[in-house]
DNA sequence: TTTGGTGCAAAGCGTTTGCACCCGC
DNA sequence: GCGGGTGCAAACGCTTTGCACCAAA
């Protein structure tokens, strides 16, 4: 999933491309391969469109959720944190409390553990599966602060 | 691990048993297979114990948190849950978005995928594994109610 | 008596909303 | 020009905090 297909499916829905989305857009696919806070959508997105306003970050990732072109991420407690899907097979992460740094994972525990609840009490409707640890940088980063 | 089993863990760490503080245990007592809100948590304390206050039910709950002894559990953009650890073993969860009625899971998806990340580019320390679906007795109200 | 616990009210934070204006299409 | 998009400021919901008082041990 590249750039335009992101707008292309936007576009399909009837929606505008703005200065402010494009800005947006541009920033979360600068940063791919990392989760993303609101506010530092908010900041890197003003350095591209200057005028971009907080709510405006909200509405717009309101909508890139729905139209399921984002992950959104929660640890507990925490304010959510956001990174546009690459990958159109469904998957997991494993990501870096320090930077946000986040990798994909094909595994997923679901097909695993289906056989289990076939005769149970409950009916799936959707599961959370995220790995969290320090990638290698941060690490590195860490042993020569001390 | 049962309510005498917390209180004694509590007292051992310096803690007082208020009496707040032993209607908060005995709310989550009383409702150990299902999660709860604070809001929830704080009502039906004051239930037992008219007194109890909103910050006191969020100073409780950290306390708990800290010592183990409550699982706290997020949904996207959803206040937080609670409910008391039962089981001294690790588990996850698999929980009714109606009711919050949760049952534990002895699978954890860790296991399976440790193998793929000797050497990778993370160091593992926290992982997230959560099911979420509708209990029986919901599935149930629900079609009565069509 | 000591020290942690509490109620209260106010502030905090991330997020959402109402409204008037703006700008893609 | 129409209808969605935006900035602004205010409100929101959940949670935390400062402070004076309270009550377990």
């Amino acid at each position: 999933m590249n750039l335009n297909d992101v707008k292309d499916n936007l576009k399909s829905q009837g929606y505008k491309l703005t200065n402010q989305r494009k800005a947006i857009l541009d920033v979360l696919m600068d940063h791919k391969g990392h989760v993303l806070s609101a506010e530092e959508i908010y900041e890197k997105t003003k350095e591209r469109y200057a005028k971009t306003n907080v709510s405006t970050i909200y509405r717009n990732l309101e909508i890139l959720e729905n139209a399921n072109l984002i992950h959104r991420i929660n640890m507990n407690g925490e304010a959510s944190k956001y990174k546009l899907i690459c990958n159109d097979k469904h998957h997991h992460h494993i990501i870096c409390k320090e930077c946000g740094k986040s990798q994909s994972i094909d595994f997923c525990p679901l097909q695993d553990i289906h056989d289990e609840f076939k005769d149970e009490d409950f009916v799936l409707t959707d599961h959370r599966f995220e790995l969290y640890g320090y990638c290698k940088e941060c690490i590195k980063k860490k042993n020569e602060q001390v």
